[in-house]
RNA sequence: UCCCCGAUAGCUCAAUUGGCAGAGCGGGUGGCUGUUAACCACUAGGUUGUAGGUUCGAGUCCUACUCGGGGAGCCA
């Protein structure tokens, strides 16, 4: 008997096939029973008949439970009302474990609740279909950059300090001293790009912030790339590639996840090269044209790039922030020593900040004199000093947050909805 | 850390001015040969988050606490 799966249904017409899944619903009238059988790789009707099945089979579909395993045997039958063009006519089912009551209803339920039933959560479809979004988005991200002959390379997630001084870290035991949970990749992928020329790092990350918003999460996933003998603008452009590649690459290959979203593609569809690129100075001034209250120096909060993003129908490069709202490692911009050669990238619809990077500081006394500004011990990052005493060269990178990128492809509202088992602030289980 | 909102059946919510605690879904029983969150009938299901207080009487008013949600700061 040949096993099959949902999305394959379609070129098995005619023949008889079995399907391995779960119940996702039952519906009934008279002596026909209608099963929705979900496999992980979509979901179908299958029409048990009275006459059809062997009674302890019919019996089985009247009867079991939402959720429950089984295995059904049946006819692919090309039918014009069901929404994969297809349903299989049972003529036999098989029990393989009975779920006890499931707690996830058809109706409504709150966030709270769903989240407490994460491990459940995840089969709906809704949720299914983010994690295949999620998943073409980093498959998309890295197929961009193994494409440019960028070489992958891991960071460690236990580390001896901060790799930026002023976010909180996890600290756990290190067997009779303490580490850190990682809160970036990159200055391990500056490292590596000395040796490797152009790498990508891909991993999860730490924050300990208390941050309890639609945009954070205490462990998320970034895509950082790190380019030696790479300068400012052609950085932007990698940017712009990338996001271009995830979009188009999710297009393709998500169509029917998008629907399931009911996501409107067609904003989606506008986002190609070139993105507007406006500088810190000049997103000042857009912002006090709108009447919010900034200064030049104020960081841009979460208001400020959901006004700026909405003054543009793509994504936005804001780039030359004033050097000192960034990290001790973004370089100065030659023409004005207040400024960074730093760069976001703010998503469309509100969603933000999805980019942060910008050209790293490649003098070793100029990058002396900032650990010292920021109060940064540089015991713990001599080796990072060293890649700038051994053959220094300009170099830069940046980091994307796959969570913020899928909320903005997904059109979701919150990140907790992107990855598979969010940790947030207050929210370790499950 | 700060601000706002909330907690009533397994879940989502209702309960008028402080006056008998209810509905839908889910569970159970039965019905229907094409259902699409199917539908129809019947049925079980409650220490109203916790601890105090006001009152003849508290789901409702007051205080504290706990938990959750939304937002700010910080950042991706």
């Amino acid at each position: 008997m040949k096993w099959v799966t949902v999305d394959r249904i379609s070129g098995y017409e005619g023949e008889v096939v079995q399907l391995k899944g779960w119940i996702a619903n039952r519906r009934s009238s008279g002596k026909v029973r209608f099963l929705l059988v979900r496999d992980g790789h979509g979901t179908i009707q299958c029409v048990v008949g009275a006459h059809d099945v062997a009674p302890e089979a019919f019996e089985l579909a009247d009867k079991v439970p939402y959720e429950s395993s089984i295995v059904v045997t049946g006819t692919v039958k090309r039918d014009p009302r069901s929404p994969v063009g297809f349903e299989l006519a049972v003529s036999d089912l098989q029990l393989v474990s009975e779920a006890q009551p499931y707690p996830i209803s058809k109706k409504d339920h709150g966030v709270g609740f769903l989240m407490d039933h994460r491990h459940l959560w995840l089969r709906s479809s809704r949720q299914a279909a983010l994690m295949k979004i999620r998943a073409a988005v980093s498959k998309a991200a890295r197929d961009y950059f193994d494409e440019l002959g960028f070489t992958a390379v891991e960071a460690p997630i236990l580390t001896p300090t901060a790799c930026e001084g002023t976010t909180s870290l996890f600290q756990v035991g290190y067997f009779e001293g303490s580490a850190y949970l990682t809160q970036s990749g990159q200055l391990y992928g500056e490292a590596a790009a000395m040796a490797l020329g152009t790498i990508y790092v891909f991993g999860p990350t730490f924050r300990a912030e208390k941050s309890k918003t639609r945009r954070h999460l205490t462990e998320f996933w970034m895509i950082e790339p790190e380019m030696a003998f790479w300068e400012f603008p052609e950085t932007i452009d990698l940017a712009e590639g990338m996001i271009c590649r995830i979009v188009r690459d999710v297009l393709e290959r998500c169509a029917e996840p998008l629907r399931a979203l009911e996501r409107d593609v067609s904003t989606l569809e506008k986002v190609t090269a070139p993105f507007p690129r406006i500088t810190y100075s000049e997103a000042i001034d857009i912002l006090k044209e709108r009447g919010l209250p900034i200064q030049w120096g104020d960081d841009l909060g979460g208001d400020e790039e959901t006004v700026l993003s909405e003054a543009f129908d793509r994504p936005l490069f804001v780039t030359h922030y004033p050097a000192a709202i960034k990290a001790f490692y973004m370089k100065r911009d030659p023409n004005d020593p207040r400024l960074a050669l730093a760069v976001d990238l703010l998503a469309p619809e509100g969603h933000g900040e999805i980019i942060g990077g910008g050209q790293r500081e490649d003098s070793l006394e100029k990058l002396e004199e900032t650990l010292a500004l920021h109060g940064l011990d540089r015991g713990p990052l001599e080796w990072y000093l060293d890649l700038r005493r051994y053959g220094s060269v300009p170099h830069a990178g940046f980091g994307l947050g796959i969570e913020r990128c899928v909320a903005w492809i997904a059109g979701i509202h919150h990140v907790r909805e992107t990855i598979a088992f969010p940790r947030l602030m207050d929210r370790l289980y499950p």
